[in-house]
DNA sequence: CGTGAGCGG
């Protein structure tokens, strides 16, 4: 988390011992009505830390707190994060200049976020059995009755490039979800054979994929999140075997402790690193994104890193 | 099994 201790020991050079209370203070706790302050930014490129999402937002107004979201154990990021304003002109402010915005290799979606509740819950759907030939325009057409569509993915062969006829779809609520699942679940589509499988995407990848990159980068950017100082629990995760068929446990203890537990991320290294494993192409936005808002300026985020401890940043009112 | 990352690990 990016707590005050963070800040001062950034600017001051003071040593702070991260104390548990200060750990507490840090998560998010809306205590009244955040719907206008409170910002969701989508499309985080993967080494962007809590201290640089602040450093960018911090330009607007005043944060009240500010989060990425990661995967608890071995800090990869799952590329969201909250920004909290004080004021809600500085929200909206935040969305009209930040939003489309270009960071390294992404561009950043600056919205409000929503309260937490059951509605925005299983979203994304999983779909299989999809004719060879699917198009996006395609796979638009097939779901976007039911909602306005989010986010689509079609899975391509990564040798021929053809699709696999895997796709996921993500959706604004559930209900859509599910009606898109009720209306077309078992249905073969026009030109195909076989009948299609629509289902909610279970979001066990987060996990796998998480403990791939760990395992690849060498390195975790939780620099000991809330009990998380040793990595995995019990060594656990990424030390057996390394990633799925490649059974590598040598390599990892070869290291002397290797990348999760070992602790000490390297995130400073300008720019979120450039070795990280990046997708071929950028996202693909499913709609959404305002072209109006694009800037053609690319944001340069202070140049320093280090992953910050435990858990978000919070305003602890010192300025 | 199944991506990239759209709702507070």
């Amino acid at each position: 988390m990016f707590i005050r201790s963070d800040l001062q020991k950034h600017f001051f050079g003071f040593n702070f011992p991260s104390t548990e209370k200060g750990a507490s203070m840090s998560n998010f706790k809306p205590d009244q009505d955040t719907s206008k302050t409170n910002l969701i930014i989508n499309y985080l490129p993967q080494g962007m830390t809590e201290k640089e999402l602040y450093a960018m937002f911090c330009t607007v107004g005043t944060i009240d707190s500010c989060k990425v979201m990661k995967d608890f154990k071995t800090g990869y990021s799952y590329g969201f994060g909250f920004v909290n304003y004080v004021s809600e002109d500085d929200a909206l402010k935040a969305i009209n200049s930040l939003n489309g915005l270009q960071v390294q290799n992404k561009q950043i979606k600056v919205s409000y976020a929503r309260p937490s509740s059951d509605e925005i819950k299983n979203t994304n759907l999983y779909i299989t059995n999809l004719p060879r030939d699917i198009t996006d325009d395609y796979l638009e057409s097939m779901f976007n009755q039911f909602g306005q569509i989010v986010q689509k993915n079609i899975l391509k062969d990564r040798a021929t490039g053809m699709p696999r006829g895997v796709a996921f779809v993500r959706y604004n609520t559930n209900k859509e979800a599910e009606d898109a699942i009720a209306a077309l679940n078992g249905t073969i589509p026009d030109g195909s054979m076989e009948p299609i499988q629509v289902k909610i995407a279970e979001e066990h990848g987060k996990q796998k994929a998480a403990y791939y990159a760990g395992w690849q980068a060498g390195f975790t950017q939780s620099r000991g999140g809330p009990g998380g100082r040793g990595g995995p629990r019990g060594g656990g995760g990424m030390a057996r075997g390394g990633p799925p068929g490649r059974g590598a446990g040598h390599m990892f203890r070869g290291r002397g402790g290797g990348p999760p537990g070992g602790g000490y991320g390297q995130m400073g290294m300008g720019g979120g690193g450039g070795y990280m494993p990046q997708p071929p192409h950028g996202n693909s936005m499913g709609g959404a994104m305002r072209p109006d808002r694009m800037h053609n300026s690319r944001f340069n985020p202070m140049g320093m890193g280090g992953g910050g401890g435990p858990g978000g940043y919070y305003n602890n009112n010192w300025n």
